[in-house]
DNA sequence: ATTATAATTGAGAAAGTTTCTCAATTGGGT
DNA sequence: ACCCAATTGAGAAACTTTCTCAATTATAAT
């Protein structure tokens, strides 16, 4: 368990201020848990996280929480193919993610690859495109490289 | 609502077949409500849809149904921002969804941008990527049109 | 066409997830 | 230090999904 709060923590707080809303501990450790974990984590799996900084924390909490840090932007909601609806730490604000189906682990990655396809793809289907939602699924090094 | 069974839903039989699973009206009329509708459908509104077919269809069939059907590729899931999972009919085995936030139409496209950059992004993150989900967010001519 | 068999279904119970309510607490401005 | 609106914790309520099991049914073999 790394420095807390750390560097993106405090600048979370600025966010916050911007938009009127409290730095509350549960909303800097509930982002500090998602920020230091690299792999999918359940609901659960941050309430638990969550309460081994602060023990009281409730569920209501996690969920009240996540929606606020999405809504500003410094969290993203993860998709799963099969049982959806996590979170994972987003390091820039067009933030896809990569998840290795072996290990759960989240890579997310700046760079996005529809800068020039998007116009094309608007022009043919009619649509005006807003927002994109993508992610990638596979193996990461370490799990290709242990499997049998 | 067009004739039932159309092509498509003729096709699945096959499908279904190759798989060892049963054609039951059920697995038909779900496919065809999806494939029907150009829309977003709740997983209530897939329901009552297949109800106006088979009067006595039961909820659980619906999950097992769509579950079934999305295993075998004949539709895929699709994941909102917010309030997540539901399916729609796609046309192709590698579709993606681009989605109007206005009026909730649906629309698949086979074409996938990624066969060049994907390879790149492998290289530089080490994951040996498998799958990839994407959906396109944004808002159709009609409601683009009809905006004030 | 009849029969046998395993797959599938409907109905409701059970389990699981998310949201709501409200009194108590607290962050942040003054 | 004080105030007040925002936030929280706890549990209830609402909602969604899965499970169970007896009854039904699609298919293949006769
Ligand atoms: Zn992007
Ligand atoms: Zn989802
Ligand atoms: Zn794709
Ligand atoms: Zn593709």
């Amino acid at each position: 368990m790394s420095h807390f709060p750390c560097a993106k923590e405090i600048d979370a707080k600025e966010v916050l201020k911007e938009k009127g809303l409290k730095s509350t501990p549960q909303r800097l450790a509930v982002l500090h848990v998602l920020h230091e974990s690299t792999k999918y984590l359940s609901i659960n799996d941050i309430l638990d996280k969550t309460k081994e900084l602060l023990p009281n924390t409730g569920l209501a909490t996690i969920y009240r929480t996540l929606d606020v840090l999405a809504e500003i932007g410094l969290i993203t909601r993860v998709h799963f193919e099969d049982g959806c609806h996590t979170y994972a730490y987003s390091s820039d604000s067009h933030g896809h993610h990569i998840v290795c189906t072996t290990c759960n682990k989240i890579m997310d990655f700046a760079e996005c690859p529809f800068d020039d396809y998007l116009e094309n793809l608007s022009i043919k289907t009619g649509f005006k495109i807003k927002n994109h939602f993508l992610q990638l699924f596979g193996e990461c090094n370490e799990c290709a490289g242990s499997a049998s």
